[in-house]
DNA sequence: TTTATATATTTAAATATTTCGATACATTTT
DNA sequence: AAAATGTATCGAAATATTTAAATATATAAA
């Protein structure tokens, strides 16, 4: 992973509604609806979508459209890609 | 390691500037004083030094003060933290 | 095929971040 | 003690992000 694409990550990280929406996901077993977050987060509709299309501009979240839902699921290989990126940082 | 921890270590991390001084800790072996990043980056002082606040209020970085300049290193421990705070939004 | 439900987009305001010039402070050198 | 050097702070402008109301779209249910 280069320097750009983690930069995007970690920018998608940094913020506390997309950690919680993130760790919702992970909680719910993986497959969980845009739906699901609105009773976690003290948000308005448009601000969830936005943080959810943030999330998966960055592919760290992958959407798939079902009916008139969405399913969410973490992309596992990001986020270790992501990781190896990190053990870069530190000594080799 | 928390969230809010979390948040603000990926927050650290996600600007493309930031990205290249931890590079360049690690690059530099590790010790790195702050005018060293003048030659790296295309930024006026007071902007390096803002970053270098950031980054050393989240600790991700440890700055010690040696004469007239400032040496700084990385904390690898604290990024260990980290990496296993992502590492536990993957499945278990 | 009208109505209801789930998600997306647009627009605009509020807030946060990034940047730099000016200046201050601390330490070292002369 | 004055000058030079390295880093920090302040203030302000430019830019980016977050948020929500209004509205649009797409699918499902009645």
């Amino acid at each position: 992973m280069n320097a750009k694409k983690a930069e995007k990550i970690s920018k998608a990280l940094g913020d506390p509604n997309r950690l919680i929406i993130i760790q919702e996901i992970r909680k719910k077993g993986d497959p969980l609806y845009c739906c699901d977050i609105d009773n976690v987060l003290n948000l308005a509709q448009p601000s969830i979508c936005h943080h959810m299309k943030l999330l998966t501009d960055t592919e760290i979240v992958i959407s798939e459209k079902q009916g008139r839902n969405v399913r969410y699921t973490l992309n596992d290989k990001l986020l270790d890609e992501y990781i190896d990126f990190l053990k870069c940082l530190k000594k080799d």
